[in-house]
DNA sequence: TATTGTTATACTCTATAACTATA
DNA sequence: TATAGTTATAGAGTATAACAATA
């Protein structure tokens, strides 16, 4: 390395290195936080949706609440019940829907993983003084209310051909192209 | 769906969760303006690291400077070699070495995707005011800097049981596991 | 022995299509 | 016909191990 002080300085000035690093290094704080509990993230989420009112979930809802798509939901559901921590129930009223409950074992690990995650949180903020975090939470709520359903079908939003493509217009990529050695 | 709107407010205040969607949002919003030119968000960065000054980089080097795995890189020149973007020469000082370069197609493109990315990332931070936006890239890059280096190996697998995990202690999960009915 | 580029492999996460049973 | 759950499959993205050439 010759001087990479350099270089990865001009990658932090960009958004998006700097957003995608967030997230796998808030990643790596909840999952190592999580660890413990067994559970990932995105388990825990579905914990919380399901525990969050008296009303009860079919799975479609759960994953569209989560924002996780319906095929996805059916194996983390899979995990959770042959873990015991939620059960599932076909609805008497609609024999379509599975209803989906936390056990106690569910509620138990809820509650232990859920401060977990909260202290995981904490810990990732630690460099900010409270302002600062309080802020960043703000910004991007506000970020996320504006742009929901942006990334649903990637490219639809920006439709426009920009002046100066032809400059990249090169053969589309393919799958496995000849090397050069 | 019943009501919505509770569940998905009760996952907004979750940080782990607007991390990860503005890092998709984002990522959608620089793949669509990208497009265009034929690049990907990740190939730009690349494009970048090797225009960045005048010292010839290896693939190594860019790798490393980019947080990338090195076999990742591999294919990442081998797109752009096909689409004539870059070339590879062997360093004739160390022969092991390919250094890599840009063509006069990768600067033309270069210059073009950048202008695009720019203008990609200002659209993403739209709805927030000039303050709100430069707080938030100082604050990203605080906590870039602060836990440079987290999610190396951080989060993988559950190997280890820790205390207190007894809430949740049930069968680790597996690969294939049996679904219930 | 260590390093660079490379290939093969595997694992995660996600997205799509199709099937079933219900409505 | 439409919807909920399910299954199978395929595509990204990433990580690891091993090999050849070179140092």
């Amino acid at each position: 390395m010759t001087d990479d002080a350099d270089l990865s300085d001009l990658l932090t000035l960009r958004l998006g290195y700097l957003v995608k690093h967030a997230y796998l290094q808030l990643a790596a704080f909840l999952g190592d936080a999580l660890e413990p509990f067994g559970v990932h993230p995105r388990e825990l989420g579905v914990l919380s949706v399901i525990a969050a009112d008296g009303a009860e979930r079919s799975q479609n809802e759960l994953a569209s609440a989560i924002g996780m798509d319906r095929t996805t939901m059916v194996a983390v559901i899979d995990d959770l019940e042959d873990r015991g921590l939620v059960e599932r129930h076909r609805s008497p009223r609609d024999r379509r829907r599975n209803v989906v409950t936390l056990t106690e074992a569910g509620a138990a690990c809820l509650r232990n993983a859920e401060q977990a995650r909260a202290e995981a949180e904490r810990a990732y903020l630690a460099p900010l003084d409270e302002d600062a975090a309080q802020a960043l939470a703000d910004t991007l709520r506000t970020l996320y209310e504006a742009h929901a359903g942006t990334h649903a079908g990637s490219a639809r939003a920006h439709p426009v051909q920009g002046p100066g493509a032809a400059a990249c217009a090169l053969p589309a990529r393919e799958a496995g192209g000849a090397r050069g050695k």
